[in-house]
RNA sequence: GGUCUCGUGGCCGAGUGGCUAGGCAGAGCUCUGCAAAAGCUUCUACAGCGGUUCGAAUCCGCUCGAGACCUCCA
């Protein structure tokens, strides 16, 4: 019996806003999309909220047996600003206001990207496309949308239309938005609109002279809209119909909403199973964006260099902090919140670390009682997982094991009162929800620092050593140090430097 | 204006018709050369007002408050 049929995984699908079993279209296979970021900036917390939580969802699908194709795109054309069809690209704005190449900005922000999903452990997607390279599949699905009636052509533009779609099908299926009320909402549609509609969104956007980001295509040069790209990526790789997309809500509507239409336009069949949505990340209860200007960028946090900060914290501290809340809830950031984040942390840490080092002796005899205790925890944490992917309950669970660890640790509880197999797995769960599923573990940059402190210490020894003439003690700290990588120097004032030899660490 | 979500103890945050969430902080105890770590015990709670129910923080209604989306945002 697979662990995902002994856990069957429930989600709550904003399709239905109901929580619903998760069955694969491919039995053992799980697919799953997820919209990436737009490379025109540094992604902020709010951002780095939403890929760790994905990141989760595939580890622990993973983790069950399933085999798990995660696709998250790049975006690297077609996102626009202000209006979804008037703005000037992101890209090509970056690119313009910096005088580079519009690739220049997307290779420096994706390795940015790329950098800070390294630093909180979140692991890379098995296919990671970008819409620059999905031009050709963009255009031929945008053809696709003109024969089936869904999309026209203005000028070199094409927009496809809603509301034609709207009489055969739900456009607003998944936000809950009613056409009639868009139609009314919002600004009209001036003189200067080349669409039949306002609601009516671009497939296909014609260059303008000066425009720099331009491919040739059946309505001259231009450019792909922005939902277009993800109904081309996420089918392409996974299928016309698949598992599991998913994104922030803010992209619920209207990109996740089109991206519905287009895909239904084109080939008759729903293409998502399962929509998933986290919630937002706040700031004193108003969310972050880089629009409100009140995010904080990985850096600032690691470094505590920013007002609202009163010093720096590690990028797991931040993982454990934003795995207390519910991916569905919004999370508020503070101080206070991150500080109790990483104390606690540091104790699931520690556990971590003794269990590890915890070595099974037997010749007990084990205790019915503590047995089935220790195996609830292990099945609890599988069923809070499993669960909507309710990492807080997790992390309780855990918690309750890490002090059965300290009891075994400590010799409060003996080792072998527990039988060898309940042991193991006990241990095998704890470490592998740790360090595979939530995806918890050291901090080297932090340890670094660590380490540096403590040569310090032991030179203000070694010094102590000199002036007093006990040179045996001083050449043994120098020598041992030496062996462990670490090369000390006199200097003639008697100062002493360091240097650390990077190979012996790892 | 329309659509929707939320309001839990000093703080952060799960949960949901009856059974301990958890973390941080506070108090006490054990351990301890000191400190730390650890274990145990313990105190603060479900915005307000009505209703349904044997029983509601949990369901329904209203009021107040906060936020999100409707326009670029994960």
């Amino acid at each position: 019996m697979k662990l995902y049929d002994k856990y069957p995984v429930s989600l709550t699908n904003s399709l239905s806003g109901k929580k619903e079993i998760v069955n694969p279209v491919n039995a053992g296979h799980i697919g799953m999309y997820v919209c990436g970021p737009t490379v025109y900036n540094y992604v902020h917390l709010g951002n780095v909220r939403t890929f760790m939580m994905f990141d989760i969802v595939a580890r622990y699908f993973r983790f069950l047996g399933y085999k798990v194709r995660y696709v998250r795109n790049i975006t690297d054309v077609g996102h626009l600003e202000n209006d979804a069809d008037e703005g000037e690209d992101k890209i090509a704005k970056k690119a313009r206001l910096e005088q580079l190449e519009p690739m220049e900005v997307v290779k420096h922000y994706t390795d940015g990207f790329h950098e800070v999903m390294r630093q909180f452990n979140i692991l890379p997607p098995n296919i990671e496309p970008s819409a620059t390279g999905h031009i050709v599949e963009q255009i031929e699905i945008i053809r696709k949308l003109i024969n089936n009636g869904f999309a026209y052509e203005v000028n070199g533009s094409v927009y496809f239309d809603v509301t034609r779609y709207n009489e055969n099908h739900h456009y607003g299926i998944l936000s809950g938005r009613v056409i009639e009320e868009l139609m009314e909402s919002g600004r009209k549609l001036d003189s200067q609109d080349e669409k039949r509609n306002k609601i009516d969104f671009a497939l296909w956007k014609k260059a303008s002279p000066y425009h720099i980001m331009r491919w040739p295509s059946p309505w001259g040069e231009g450019f792909p809209g922005w939902h277009i790209e993800c109904t081309v990526m996420s089918t392409k790789y996974l299928g016309e119909t698949f598992d599991l997309h998913g994104g922030g809500m803010d992209l619920k509507f209207p990109h996740h909403e089109c991206e519905i239409a287009q895909a239904v336009g084109a080939t008759g069949k729903n293409p998502v199973n399962y929509w998933l949505h986290t919630n937002m990340l706040t700031v004193n209860g108003q969310k972050m964006s880089k629009s409100l200007g009140n995010s904080f960028l990985p850096s600032e946090l690691f470094t505590g260099n920013h007002a609202l900060l009163e010093k720096g914290y590690g990028p797991m501290t931040v993982r454990f902090f934003m795995l207390q809340s519910h991916y569905s809830s919004t999370l508020d950031f503070s101080n206070e919140a991150l500080s109790a984040a990483e104390k606690g942390y540091k104790k699931l840490s520690n556990a971590l670390s003794t269990i590890k080092k915890l070595t099974y002796s037997g010749g007990g005899s084990p205790v019915p009682e503590l047995t089935a205790s220790l195996q609830k925890l292990v099945d609890e944490l599988y069923r809070n997982m499993s669960d909507d992917f309710n990492t807080a309950k997790t992390l309780a669970s855990l918690f309750e094991m890490s002090a059965r660890i300290n009891d075994f640790k400590s010799g409060n509880v003996q080792l072998n009162t527990v039988d060898q197999e309940t042991f193991e797995s006990f241990r095998n769960a704890f470490v592998g929800f740790m360090e595979d599923v939530l995806g918890l573990t050291e901090e080297d940059e932090h340890h670094q620092a660590i380490l540096e402190g403590v040569i310090n210490v032991l030179i203000e020894l070694r010094k102590k050593a000199r002036q007093d003439r006990d040179f045996s003690l001083s050449d043994k700290i120098r020598d041992d140090l030496k062996v462990m990588g670490v090369q000390l120097m006199d200097g003639k004032d008697g100062e002493m430097s360091f240097t650390i030899d990077k190979m012996s660490i790892y």
